[in-house]
DNA sequence: GGCTGTTAACCGTCCAGACGGTATAGTTTT
DNA sequence: AAAACTATACCGTCTGGACGGTTAACAGCC
């Protein structure tokens, strides 16, 4: 990788992570750019704004989005790996969807949301696929949501290691 | 209601509004001072800090968590009215509940995590006790998170209208 | 009924600091 | 030497909060 698409690339993880870990207000460009080993302008050489970063973090998501719809849609136990990922939430591609929910709660940032909506309807379609039920997948997605949000609220046990299991077990007990 | 009580509530409306409207960022102090039609003078005077305004949101959820939790622990069809009204967020519990979500994701704020955290335990006691199933219970409380949350991100059609109907199709469907 | 003092409610202004962004000069890589 | 990259200094704007008033209702007292 050329230097400056390295220093891209850590620029994106420092904005991630200061999001993520501390909210979208800690992600201001000064923060990042220390966070990311670089100067401020350095960083706006980069990324000429605070928009453009957003955009930066939207199309990484989109380029993990399209690797893990091929991944799954052919999976017949694609529920499970959906579910068990979501909860763990420590790939590179969660972490880029943690910090894109967080950012697009916020007004500006359409960006942001664009992305989550594109991401939806790739996954809706991935394990429509996969599922052979449309109405499952779009549950799994809603679920998948709501312990991503949990996870960002609370703390550790925000979602219990093991309730994962029981809502696979409640699930996969549907008639198909 | 005495006149300054009137007042706090005005203000915590507009909060809530500017909030839910617009992001977190939008909800300044002179902004929600504006909205409530007060100075700010006057907002801080009942709220003495940023701080105090987001405790007094969930101080609110509170009161309506309780309410809701009565509402819905003795009655069978708890797992329809509880979805629906998710769907649905128009009530003030649900404005409440979405602008907490949004402040939430910040770190400052902690009261607001507190707040939801909290109520998820109501609900979920509550859930528990109308449906007989804790697991499904939970189940229930992950996929309204997930559908607040595609709510506040995307425009009108992020959860579509009939969506609830089939999931609850699913849902009931399950053996009990 | 007037006078006085008290208090809750509210207003407008000011300020220090943080933030996003620009300009520009310097350094490294090719 | 050109291009790619980095660092420093600076600017205008916005934000949370502090602060010193003002107004009106009310209570006690004579």
């Amino acid at each position: 990788m050329a230097k400056g698409e390295q220093t891209r690339s850590r620029l994106l993880d420092a904005f991630e992570e200061l999001v993520i870990e501390h909210g979208e207000r800690a992600g201001t460009l000064a923060a990042t750019a220390e966070h990311a080993g670089v100067s401020k302008g350095g960083l706006l050489y980069h990324f000429g704004s605070k928009d453009a970063l957003v955009q930066g973090l939207a199309e990484r998501l989109e380029v993990f989005g399209e690797a893990e719809q091929r991944r799954l849609s052919s999976r017949p136990d694609a529920l499970e790996v959906f579910l068990r990922e979501s909860v763990a939430a420590d790939r590179p591609f969660d972490r880029t969807y943690l910090a894109l929910l967080k950012l697009g709660q916020l007004d500006e940032h359409q960006a942001a949301r664009d992305a989550l909506v594109l991401l939806d309807d790739y996954f809706l379609a991935a394990l429509t696929d996969a599922l052979g039920d449309a109405d499952l997948a779009f549950l799994a997605l809603r679920v998948s949501d709501g312990i991503y949000v949990r996870t960002a609220l609370g703390g550790s046990d925000a979602v219990p290691a093991d309730a994962v299991d029981r809502i696979l077990a409640l699930l996969t007990s549907l008639p198909r």
